[in-house]
DNA sequence: TTACGTGCAAAATTTTTGCCCTCCA
DNA sequence: TGGAGGGCAAAAATTTTGCACGTAA
């Protein structure tokens, strides 16, 4: 918890060391491997949402050399080449979706639930209200909304 | 990385351990603790984003004796009560922001930048998405936007 | 043969908790 | 005087990494 604090900044590794894409993995994309492709299809295949726990689990049954280690790091490469989406959670792990159809998800604060929306959003809107707060542009397909979900906030009453 | 797997689960106790918010918590709110004020006022003040390792490094200032266990505690606490608002990071560690006027957050998944956004959002349209999706309805004034900001997305080409 | 990917174990990071003590209501 | 809050240290949960070794182009 010492000097690094600041984002932003624009080494070639990021905060907690891990490697920045670069041009080559962009450009000529991922090595295939039989650890690559697994872990893939497991997400594919999780028609849903899965954290890197569970893939390893299920990875494993094919795959019963595989670390841990290796599937976060597949993951990582899955979600840097755009293969996969990465939702973040305030109620534990990262999950995973392969499902690359324009969808939105909706994310529980408390229980950490997360819902696929098929709502065609105003993204123009979002867009422009995004360039005037100084983003100046975004790349992005997905958009995720943090809320709570009625059984949590009955729970809560 | 066992069984405490399931979400959604109604035990008295969350994933990680911690307590959920309770009727005597929320009805009769928080006890008002130096502590508790220090944490607040630390955050409101940050005129933005902070996190938990920074929130303790300046309220010590005041409270040399806090932990930071006490921090997390009273951000907790703070969060639940709604007097701050918790953001969530794919890029380090959960910021949180005291400014509860209406306002929307992007995020940047690669540097985990963090922008308001003063836009008024097509709120009605949104819930009622939600509610067609599953959150039968959704309790929240705000929501995040998680995206790639152009600094980032122009590094990775 | 060189760069990339992997397995493994260890470490790093962030967050939560157990325990005991204090203090106010 | 009993229960919530806090300090401290330890643990838990999640994710990343160092290193040695293959492997495929």
């Amino acid at each position: 918890m010492a000097e690094s604090r600041e984002k932003n900044d624009n080494s070639y590794y990021t905060r907690r060391g891990n490697r920045r894409s670069t041009d080559m993995e962009h450009d000529q994309g991922l090595q295939i491997t039989q650890q690559r492709q697994a872990v893939l299809r497991t997400v594919q295949q999780a028609c849903g949402h899965i954290d890197a726990g569970e893939v390893y689990q299920r990875v494993r049954r094919l795959l019963p050399r595989i670390s841990l280690g290796t599937v976060y790091r597949a993951l990582g490469a899955l979600r840097d080449a755009g293969l996969i989406y990465e939702i973040v959670n305030s109620s534990g792990p990262a999950l995973y979706d392969g499902n690359l159809n324009a969808h939105q998800h909706i994310i529980c604060r408390s229980c950490g639930k997360v819902e696929d929306m098929d709502v065609e959003l105003p993204v123009t809107l979002l867009e422009r209200s995004a360039s005037a707060s100084g983003f100046s542009s975004i790349e992005q397909s997905r958009i995720d909304f943090h809320g709570i979900c009625q059984e949590c906030a009955s729970a809560r009453n």
